[in-house]
RNA sequence: GGCCUGGUAGUUCAGUUGGUUAGAACGCUAGCCUGUCACGCUAGAGGUCGUGGGUUCGAGCCCCAUUCAGGUCGCCA
């Protein structure tokens, strides 16, 4: 018998009435009713209840604060009919207390309840972080992950896949992100850099023979988080195969996410799911890369109705539109959303029109569009009567991404979301390359994915027009996994890299294991990595990310909890050969 | 880096047009209570209204600055 307990607190049902038995846990309530007590003990499995009517006990209990971890000895017994509660597993049993220790009183006042954490203010959570994950609810969700976390690797293992673990501190990285830095102290003056993905290495494997490779990774960017991006740190399912192609690729991502979200989802999936669409079509259809299925508007492009009106503000611009079932909203709806367009989306504006009853057109710029323009908008947007039309008017990309955000916040005002669903598509033919602000060519992506046409395309076509063999997983609007077939080839790789402007060396330079370890032998090969932050929270319905993360840093990726980033010794920063600027520190 | 929203008791929040002693709920402390399970009842303690400045006879409320937090754009394959 171990010194602590005989039984968790979820385990003692009917048949245990009469057996003495040691239990151990936290107390989550203390019901004094003056001459008997209740007390809820609470441990990670679940909650059993102890009462005595002992009055040496029950004075002994006073000492005892919510939330103090104990030991009591005791005598399992059957409650009487009416005192049975089903809302706990234990709850047609409770234990008779016969002694109790205390093993660690609450010293200090609670920083908040437990039972209430959730409605705590986050920053109070998260460096209180031990106390919140005593709450249930929280606990629970860690304990899910650590189940997907499972199903994922049985999954992997199922396919044939090999879990690798590839290095932390490794070189900095040419791939977008920025790259957090450790100094090296045998080293001077050189870095080590965390991994923004596995990425290099998990190619080298392919290089070496390995044919499939997986790891739960930890990847480190150092950008700006959002609610759905954890911030500094986070977990990706990275896969890599040999001999394979996107179709193989996606066949993969749709057999690990079907099966895990079939086991743990909350919601279903779409019979629709997983279709492919084409990067250009999403941005025209939803504005987005990222588009949510569920959400049934669609984005419609109205510039040439515009260009034939007399509506200057709009001419020369791209227009798009997005028309609702209006019927249920009042014209307030739709002064608040071009409220929002502005406040929140940064907007110039949010044109709009509203068709009514007898088909007449009434709206700031309704006087702008004579019947015949009208007519034609009609038709491209579906729009009837009782019906309201939303414009979007910018440069090409940016009407695109605005009237995206629009068609977001239409679905949520209008509710027209299916909560209970999973929709997933993959996006595919990402631009291989894109412009910069400065009119320059750059990747669009990332440079180690193969452009569609091969050496053949990056020498013939426009290189604004290649796509690349370039990949993303969506669901309900968020970015699940990301992927390409990796260009293997140094001839094309070399082309690739010469059109974005750099040379044969900055490549060498910059991943020079890869390209070097390409001129032996590498087999065609492409990969994946769906974010496993983000899955389990889908899986959850979580719309929060830091949620599903045991200890989270905040939004200014800061951990609250162990208070880092900190400042360290002298000494520290003397052995790493790093000296602070003192202007900076005093900018500060 | 830009924008939006917020910071009032331990926690979550309310606080009218700028006007006497800043409230509620939960928690905490003390007392009462033998079947509770969100136990109940009674009483009590608890506040530099994020910080600094300004306007005013008077500021939780108005103005400026600043800081922290959350969201968002940029950023992030």
């Amino acid at each position: 018998m171990s010194e602590y307990r005989t039984h968790t607190c979820n385990e003692l049902r009917e048949k245990d009435a009469g057996t003495e038995v040691r239990l151990s846990g936290f107390v989550k309530t203390v019901r004094d009713l003056g001459g008997c007590v209740f007390i809820d003990l609470r441990d990670h499995y679940g909650i059993t209840q102890l009462t005595t009517e002992d009055p040496k006990l029950l004075e002994q209990i006073k000492e005892i604060n919510v939330e103090s971890t104990i030991t009591v000895d005791g005598k399992v017994v059957l409650r009487p009919e009416e005192n049975i509660n089903d809302k706990i597993e234990t709850g047609r049993v409770e234990v008779e207390i016969e002694t109790i220790t205390i093993q660690n009183n609450v010293l200090l006042p609670m920083p908040f309840e437990v039972e209430k954490s959730h409605e705590v203010k986050e920053d109070l959570r998260l460096q209180y972080r031990f106390l919140d994950l005593r709450n249930e609810e929280i606990h629970k969700k860690i304990v899910f992950r650590s189940k997907v976390l499972k199903c994922l690797r049985d999954k992997m293992d199922e396919m044939g896949f090999v879990e690798v673990q590839t290095p932390i501190l490794t070189s900095s990285s040419p791939e977008g992100a920025r790259d957090y830095l450790i100094p090296s102290r045998l080293h001077e003056g050189e870095f080590y850099a965390l991994p923004q993905a596995p990425q290099q290495f998990k190619q080298l494997l392919m290089i070496s023979g390995f044919d499939k490779y997986y790891q739960i990774a930890p990847c480190f960017r150092d950008e700006d988080p959002r609610a759905d991006r954890s911030p500094g740190e986070f977990y990706q399912l990275d896969f890599e195969m040999s001999f394979a192609t996107q179709k193989e690729v996606l066949a993969v991502l749709k057999e690990v996410t079907s099966h895990v979200f079939n086991t743990y989802g909350h919601a279903t999936i779409s019979d629709d799911s997983f279709i492919e669409i084409p990067y250009k079509e999403a941005m025209d259809k939803y504005g987005s890369d990222k588009p949510d299925l569920r959400n049934p508007l669609e984005i419609k492009d109205v510039t040439e109705c515009f260009a034939k009106s007399g509506f200057n503000a709009f001419k020369n611009k791209t227009v798009k539109a997005i028309a609702i079932d209006s019927s249920s909203v009042t014209r307030r709806f739709f002064d608040e959303m071009t409220d929002f367009a502005k406040t929140e989306l940064g907007m110039a504006g949010l044109a709009w029109i509203k068709i009514n009853e007898d088909n007449t057109v009434v709206g700031p710029i309704a006087k702008y569009l004579d019947e015949e323009i009208q007519k034609e908008m009609f038709e491209i947007t579906g729009a009837k009567e009782n019906y309201g039309i939303f414009f979007i008017a910018d440069e090409y990309l940016k009407a695109c991404k605005d009237a995206g955000n629009v068609r977001i916040e239409l679905g949520k005002r209008l509710n027209l979301i299916d909560e209970n669903v999973y929709k997933f598509c993959f996006i595919v033919d990402f631009p291989f390359y894109e412009e910069t602000d400065d009119g320059k060519i750059d990747f669009g992506h990332n440079p180690f994915s193969m452009p569609q046409g091969g050496l053949d395309a990056l020498e013939n076509s426009n290189p604004l027009e290649i796509l690349a063999y370039q990949y993303d997983m969506v669901c309900n609007g968020y970015e699940l996994a990301s992927g390409a077939v990796r260009n293997h080839d140094t001839k094309i790789m070399t082309k690739a890299f010469e059109i974005a402007g750099y040379s044969e060396e900055t490549v060498r330079n910059k991943f020079g294991a890869l390209y070097n370890a390409f001129k032996y032998g590498a087999p065609p090969h492409a990969g994946a990595a769906p974010g496993i932050d983000r899955m389990i929270m889908l899986l959850l319905g979580e719309t929060n990310i830091r949620e599903v993360i045991a200890f989270p840093k905040n939004s200014k990726a800061r951990d609250l909890l162990m208070q880092a980033p900190n400042f360290v010794t002298d000494e520290q920063l003397r052995d790493v050969h790093i000296k602070i600027d003192a202007k900076e520190k005093e900018n500060k």
